[in-house]
DNA sequence: CAAATAGTAGGAAAAAGTGGCAAAAAGTGG
DNA sequence: CCACTTTTTGCCACTTTTTCCTACTATTTG
């Protein structure tokens, strides 16, 4: 179950180091094989390859009317490894798609992790609290 | 069941002392294993372990349109560990989330914790006594 | 008033993250 | 088809952050 974030920079060939206390568990789950796509709201998506694998069944399986988004969920997919020092590479174009430059934000969601460009992400949370909690979580309380 | 607030400091890595009613509850309630995350309100929230394991579950299930508040409550959600001396470390993210810097309120709110800012704690009540006690409070007497 | 306990501060060792370099691979042009 | 250029990949080293331990000060309590 991976939670929480870390802000990290990009090196200067678009490598970023995976946050050490998630390293362990991906190396254990999938040997570092991890794989990498585009969410519509503007993050990137990471999963242990296996992970993915499940995923990429359901997205198969979409019905005519959601190709648009099987080309966004399916062909933005790309397998990247982890290297000897814990880092995966993230490749210009989904670099380019999800604004990430020099900084990012790497946060845990559960079975997998989303990245984001740090301003994207931020303008909309707040954008989330102006908003209000949704009728669908009128029950939940902490 | 946990109330009351103190006023506290943190130290210059971050880190604040629990305060010292709560800590042998805490050690002897998860082993002083905690889990910070946020709230939208603006204040951090710290959970023992296994009460924030239940609430991961709910937020979990949160329907896809509530996905921007699980990346608040899931996304933010880390694991801290009560130290030899009874404090926990507040991570830069969740410091600048938050507005934390040197001062910290830490208040119990019955199963769990919230974290604040002063300068935000006290404007948020302001604001609160301003608007007066809302309708569904109507019946309410002390 | 003294002792204990709470809260704060500092220092040293370890680890994490970042940058740079060199070898390898891939692509391009003659 | 070979040689050269450019990009990619792996490796190493440095710097910053984190973690652990210890010590001090202030407040509370008997």
């Amino acid at each position: 179950m991976f939670q929480g974030t870390s802000s990290l920079h990009l090196d200067a060939k678009g490598r970023v180091t995976v946050p050490s206390r998630h390293r362990d568990v991906l190396l254990a789950q999938c040997e570092g094989r991890l794989t990498l796509t585009r969410h519509p709201d503007g993050c990137l998506l990471l999963f242990a390859r296996g992970t993915w694998e499940l995923k990429r069944e359901e997205i198969r399986a979409f019905p005519i009317a959601a190709r648009d988004w099987q080309r966004i969920f399916l062909g933005s997919a790309e397998d990247v490894d982890m290297d000897a020092s814990g880092r995966i590479l993230i490749s210009p174009e989904l670099r380019q798609a999800s604004r990430i430059e020099r900084q990012l934000v790497f946060m845990g969601m559960g079975a997998h992790f989303e990245l984001w460009d740090p301003p994207s992400l931020h303008a909309r949370e707040q954008q989330a609290i102006d908003a209000g909690m949704p009728e669908a979580l009128s029950h939940f309380t902490l």
